[in-house]
RNA sequence: GGAGGGAUGGCAGAGCGGCCGAUUGCGGAGGUCUUGAAAACCUCUGGGCGAGAGCCCCGCGGGUUCGAAUCCCGCUCCCUCCGCCA
């Protein structure tokens, strides 16, 4: 969430800043007028309370000296105070909820950097690593789903009779394959990140710490009964696993590794790139997370893109680095770099990393502070974070990327260790 | 799931209707002393809103009262015992 100040000490930068990603000014005059009343409402009643507090202590004064009468006197002067003190309470409690509410909606102002651009079709291509389009043989062009059916790695019809469509089922050497590659990747952050194995069923208020509520609701999963919300991403537990506390400077960066389940219901996606792994309910990602000063920030973002890059060069696909423009920039994001591995046999690129800055956006909401450690004064820290990597598209783009004509497949050598053998079939 | 106990500042731990945003100890910062250090002594040491005056925060949310850290109700979390169980 913003910082209602800078309504009142930047609005003109506030509002270009916004109309990058296409909000409206009047939201922004919106969120002037709510904090303008705010503050006048709270004012009144700080004044009521103050007056109250005083003529108790008189009350207090009166009494001991037996001074009944006036005591009296006061107190019922006191109490008509306090019920107009309600009574201005209350509709500061309302104003203050709807600001909280307008806050919680508008999304965070882009990068300098970031691109403009209307939607997806204007993110910036940064760089092709790898890619070679004539070098593919007539053997890659086969989709994962047919591979990975041929060789029993993957039973896409079992998953779906157990749990419905999009809900994978790997087995054998497919299975071992995720495995594999989460033990793989926990490991090589292992040099600068905490693993960390946080809950996948998370309160509300984590969801609503890492932006993924009130505004996408329908993309998740909620057990109602108990009123939890299953994981769209370890991002969500491990932002908000510093929440509400102050980190001292000193131990800045933070930085934090998790592999987990991800549920996502992909309510607005009905019937789009559904086949095979493309797009899932439920997958294995590791994610690397990182609390930092604003001016380690940028350092840190580099950091994590060049790590989720490695993985990729490590396992030998070819990828590309998309800078996301303003239009295509996600609600808590000030910059976001998006990876895509090429799919021979789909012959797509699949986004399998999202590498993000979220400035001070995030930590607002979570209430993640830090203690500076020249003048000792208290801020919020600027929350990073990056998938490395998520597993299905992977997958498909390894068995696809690794076929032979003979039909079976070879996986990355850096795997060797959790695979024993790398050929399947 | 049942019974009981608890939640106060970085930590420990008082306070149980007014003089308490909070005694004290530890920890931390600075200073005096010292060749230097230790010890001793002194001072300072939570967060939020607000231009300021001031207001808010003693787990969270309500209530009682002129006045609540203190009383009442609900919730959450922690501990102990019993039950169940991967």
């Amino acid at each position: 969430m913003l910082d209602v100040r800078r309504v009142r000490t930047e609005p003109d930068a506030l509002k270009a800043g916004l109309a990058r990603k296409g909000v409206a000014g009047e939201e922004v005059d919106q969120l002037a007028e709510l904090d303008r009343r705010r503050r006048e409402l709270s004012e009144q009643r700080d004044d009521l309370r103050a007056r109250v507090k005083t003529l108790s202590k008189e009350v207090g004064g009166l009494r001991r000296a037996g001074e009944v009468e006036q005591a009296e006197a006061l107190m019922a002067e006191s109490r008509d105070l306090g019920a107009r003190e309600k009574a201005v309470s209350a509709d500061a409690d309302v104003v203050a909820g709807e600001l909280r509410e307008l806050l919680l909606r508008i999304p965070n102002v882009p990068a300098a950097e970031a691109p403009d651009g209307a939607g997806e079709a204007d993110n910036v291509v940064v760089r092709v690593e790898g890619f070679d389009p004539d070098a593919y043989g007539e053997h890659q062009r086969v989709p994962h789903w047919d591979v990975g059916a041929a060789l029993g790695i993957l039973d896409l019809g079992r998953g779906a009779k157990i749990s419905g469509s999009m809900f994978p089922l790997y087995r054998g050497a497919g299975a071992r394959l995720v495995r594999a590659l989460t033990s793989w990747a926990l490991d090589r952050h292992a040099d600068a990140f905490e693993e960390i194995r946080p809950p996948s069923l998370v309160r509300t208020d984590a969801m609503v710490a890492a932006g993924q509520l009130p505004k996408f609701a329908d993309d998740a999963y909620h057990l109602e009964r108990d009123d939890l919300w299953a994981i769209p991403t370890a991002e969500v537990p491990l932002t908000s696993l510093a929440s509400g506390e102050i980190l001292a400077e000193a131990d800045l960066p933070v930085r934090l590794t998790a592999a987990t389940p991800c549920f996502r219901r992909e309510a607005g996606a009905a019937g789009r790139d559904t086949r095979g792994l493309l797009r899932v309910h439920e997958f294995d990602k590791v994610e690397i997370l990182a609390y930092a000063t604003p001016e380690q920030a940028p350092a840190v973002h580099a950091d994590l893109l060049a790590r989720a890059e490695s993985l990729l060069a490590e396992l030998g696909l070819a990828y590309r680095v998309l800078d996301i423009c303003t239009g295509d920039l996600g609600q808590s994001h000030a910059r976001q770099f998006d990876l895509e591995v090429y799919a021979p046999g789909c012959d797509l690129w699949l986004e399998v990393s999202s590498v993000s800055w979220f400035t001070d956006y995030q930590a607002r909401r979570a209430d993640i502070r830090y203690r500076r450690a020249g003048d000792g004064g208290v801020e919020h820290v600027h929350t990073l974070n990056g998938s490395a990597l998520a597993w299905p598209r992977i997958w498909a783009a390894l068995v696809e990327t690794g076929r032979r004509p003979d039909g079976t497949v070879v996986l990355p050598e850096v795997l060797a260790p959790w695979l024993g053998d790398t050929t399947v079939g």
